[in-house]
DNA sequence: TATGCGGATAATGCATGCATTATAAAATGC
DNA sequence: GCATTTTATAATGCATGCATTATCCGCATA
């Protein structure tokens, strides 16, 4: 996240910006001049600027020289090599966890949000279950500690945020992505490296198979 | 990597404070206020300023509010999590080409890269042998094609290069790597995909013990 | 001597000025 | 009517101005 020394304004342009884009209120392929922008948050050039060239290492925009910002689309492509990272990443700080004996107390925050999932589930709150879903692998990655994968991971959310969204409301619901939320803490409060890494592989490759099946057949090619 | 849309002076900061950030030409812990860093790079604050932000979001330096832009610097813990990430992503990137059946003619790049460092190492030039061990790393991600993947590593090594550097120097020469490079290679051109794996992750992770084991036989706390 | 207050200093954060130059529109020539 | 040149517009990239405010330092006081 590309976040840390900024000031008010500077910050509030970031996170202005940055929800608009999540949100699809600045669709990908947006593009506006800085002027633009700066008048749409009401404030000076300066603090925007700022703004857009965090999100471009963010790799939420583009700048393009002389034409402003651009809000950058996700390809199906883009899906791929994202989903790749993550099924690297996830599966083997989540073993290493395992790895450590956590105790049911140290692993609470997992637990929660998976119970977040599943309330969300019964009340078909799918955007509730969403969050409960980056909840859980958020707190997944805090547990394992390894700030610059959790900062990583987190950047890679944002950036598959829009697509997951809305494959999320052309799907079935996600029972069996919740059950295998809750295996992946099982096997984890039994301390089985082995078992959780191979159950989060193929949680990842499976979410990938099935997002990508949906981006291919309703021609999503821009997201 | 954080850049795309920068101008001349922009660019020019960015890329001169990265060189001597890595260079150790502005070590660890350094930290200046922005008209200093202007002054010593003879333009305004306004590129530089921007630099930073670029620099802060490819964890090289930190942003402090009212205190300038210090240097990271690096513990082994921070060594510990960046080769964590490297070890995840690197075989699994080899896996993937190996997969695809390589032929010779593609991996001439690597190929290369690899006599450069056999080249180097007979002529005990080790920071030439580090370049190439780097054009190695970089030119395998090249191939494999996840974008994302090449640009994270990248800024990787950049926050590791000084202390890979360091510990070099402070070894044996490095025999044992480059003939694990060759191993890689030839798993490749094998298309043998398991294997390619498994040796890219015990050549991650052989690397990554006798680097932690030198920085804490020499309490190296910070580079 | 130690502590606390107050003013000076100066860095930041943001706004704005300004020259350059890309883009597009308008005007001219064919 | 179409292509080409010219002109106008305006966005950018950088420099600078300026108010705010944190930090430092000296001085007074206990």
């Amino acid at each position: 996240m590309a976040n840390q020394g900024s000031a008010a304004l500077s910050l509030e342009a970031y996170e202005r910006l940055k929800h608009d884009i999540r949100q699809n209120i600045l669709p990908p392929g947006h593009q506006d001049t800085e002027p633009e922008y700066a008048a749409r948050l009401g404030m000076s050039r300066t603090p925007v600027r700022e703004a857009l060239i965090r999100l471009e290492a963010d790799g939420l925009v583009q700048l393009i020289p002389r034409r402003g910002a651009r809000v950058l689309p996700v390809s199906p492509d883009d899906m791929e090599d994202i989903y790749e990272i993550l099924t690297a990443l996830e599966p083997a700080a989540a073993a290493k966890l395992a790895g450590t004996r956590p105790s049911a107390h140290t692993l609470a925050p997992l637990r929660e949000a998976y119970l977040s999932m599943e309330a969300a589930l019964s009340q078909d709150d799918l955007d509730a279950w969403a969050d409960a879903d980056d909840l859980f692998h958020r707190r997944m990655l805090e547990l394992h500690g390894n700030k610059r994968m959790l900062e990583y991971v987190k950047t890679l959310f944002d950036q598959a945020h829009r697509a997951r969204m809305i494959t999320l409301h052309m799907r079935e619901k996600p029972i069996q992505s919740t059950r295998e939320h809750k295996q992946i803490l099982e096997a984890l409060e039994a301390g089985k490296s082995q078992l959780v890494e191979e159950i989060f592989r193929e949680h990842r490759e499976r979410a990938r198979r099935e997002l990508l099946a949906l981006l291919r057949k309703y021609r999503l090619s821009q997201l």
